[in-house]
DNA sequence: CATGAATGAGCTTTCATTCAT
DNA sequence: AATGAATGAAAGCTCATTCAT
């Protein structure tokens, strides 16, 4: 009774969700308008009531669903204290999201990538923002001493997700799945934490 | 007298630089081929009798450089001996032709990544063959013993080459440069073979 | 108040006889969609929103008026019950459909028969049936002992239509008529019922 | 010996040949000229040396194969007398060269036909010349008082002649041949001269 | 709010023709 | 005479966007 007429923009969710899958099976240049109305059974010109253009809709998709994921992202790091923890915490929870989650995995690394440079002034602060996240564990490793005080929290930050991506890459598009999504945290986190070398003991 | 013979397709080493350029700056999908023609200095149809279509283009223009990028890769890391600086060579030789070629870089980056995705029955095996590069590097190491046995190879050159990437696209994006080629390569090369964490004496 | 519904696809219509027009002045290789839609009063792009391409149009404009000429020529025919008769009335309708409609007759003369051999997957059912009309007849007076049994209908089909035709297409082409429709008509099924040999007393 | 070293513009004779078999299979307006030029052997800019340009080709083309068939059908009805005689040779001859030469018969059906009304300033004088033997045939058997006086030359000329173009058109593309050329011959010239009433004895 | 028919600018690609060699 | 690489105008078709209903 609280929240019984609350639908504010059953349609743009609607639309949102249906560019989600045209655009991820056929890429944003290849996506017409019209298949994304038809697949969110609203007509075209309705589309225009809610975004600017199709540009728009990728962008509002975007930033809805990078939203979702910064939230989800930031309460998994938040139930860990040991940044060594915490990093491994934010690839299960960037896997994870990724596994649950392929048609925006693959929308964010193509669509959005290749976008942002051709949408004129879009400045991708969301990503900014998930980027953070993991140069804020590493300063906060650092202070703590538990990480090398000469790390670059601004390259590790990029390194880190770079190896979390090129991962999500290969997971997204082959089909058969190797690993189970928390090994592959834990041996992509390792190789962040410890390298590859082996210890002389 | 000594190089009385003609070069043999000058056009098709034009229209792929003019493509380059093009794509670079506007993107695939927003390029058309009048322009990369009126960049060439060639009629439009010219274009045609160098490639099939538009997608051929892009593809060739790929196929052509990437071979470039292997040899040179290639012969880079194969002056050195020790695994470890192996990997180190490879980061800098990858780092030292983005920052060479960087519209090239951007394009690899972006468009073939999104393209090949879309373009019916391309394999991108010169991709493959790049990453093996890495894997590569790693058995070696680890039938040397340097490197830690229980490592998997194929995870292993996709958390590389996606810390290196991923750097890149920072590198190529952003106007200021804030570090040389040789520390970040050294750098990243550093996270991966010895981790950030910091040694307990 | 009686009328008040629009006219269904009046679009459609309206294309259809701007290409009647368009087709018979240039022929179908000569006429450009962009002048159909400039001749019809509608956008380019309309002209895709009745029909698949160019062959479409012509296949469609084709096919419908084929569908009139059908059942007018059925229903002259079906005004006599003399065998002979019929065919002088077959003649008559015939020709003056081509009369009456010159643009129409020209396009089904050259452009449908150049076209139908090179559209993929064009029967031209219609064309048969057309045809089949006068070997229907060739039966009947065959059957009621009127015509010689000896006569093969599937080849005086094309014989009686093929001297129909050639004259219409002289009609066609030809500025001033010389003679009248009816004795046209008239002495076409003369050649075909009589013979033009003398007949010795 | 005499003549040893007649080839004047052999290259001429085999453009003209190729262009008969590409026009037949692609129809004039789906050939290229490349293609001709491949099937001929010469290179495309040596078509323009022999022909102005592609719709000279096909005009070429035509007068040039229509003079050998006028040639042969005047000579095969001169071996005549009886006007009805010379009618039936005359089928015979026209059909028995369809019969050989179906390539140039499908052209002259349909692409003169269709160009010949699109192509500026063709009379298609040749054409006439064929039509006027028919016609001429029925003045002399009017003459002789073997045909009515009644009958139009003008007239029975295209009705004669599209009785057999339209047979000639079934035969053309049709692959099963279902009668002999002689049979087929004769019964369309009896349909002609005799007409296809049963005589009351 | 919603519709979807209509628009028309803009794209890729083709191919007859030319001309330097 | 012969070549064939190069030209560039031209055309079919698409699709994001609009707006009368």
């Amino acid at each position: 009774m609280v929240n019984d007429k609350k639908k504010p923009s059953d349609k743009h969710r609607r639309i949102i969700e249906a560019a989600l899958k045209v655009f991820a099976k056929n890429g944003f240049y290849n996506s017409k308008v019209s298949e994304i109305a038809r697949a969110a059974g609203v007509a075209d010109g309705t589309i225009y009531l809610y975004f600017q253009n199709k540009d728009d809709i990728l962008i509002s998709l975007f930033e809805e669903e990078m939203q979702g994921v910064l939230d989800q992202v930031n309460l998994a790091v938040g139930q860990e204290t040991d940044p060594a923890k915490k990093l491994e915490r934010f690839a299960l929870a960037h896997l994870s999201l990724v596994e649950q989650n392929q048609e925006m995995a693959e929308i964010i690394q193509v669509e959005v990538r290749q976008s942002s440079k051709f949408m004129r002034g879009y400045a991708n602060i969301k990503f900014q923002e998930y980027l953070n996240i993991i140069s804020g564990i590493i300063k906060e490793g650092q202070a703590l001493g538990v990480f090398r005080a000469d790390i670059k929290p601004g390259v590790a930050k990029r390194a880190f997700f770079g190896a979390l991506d090129e991962m999500s890459r290969y997971w997204v598009l082959s089909t058969a799945r190797k690993y189970s999504i928390t090994a592959a945290a834990q041996e992509i986190s390792r190789f962040f934490l410890e390298g590859i070398q082996e210890r002389k003991p």
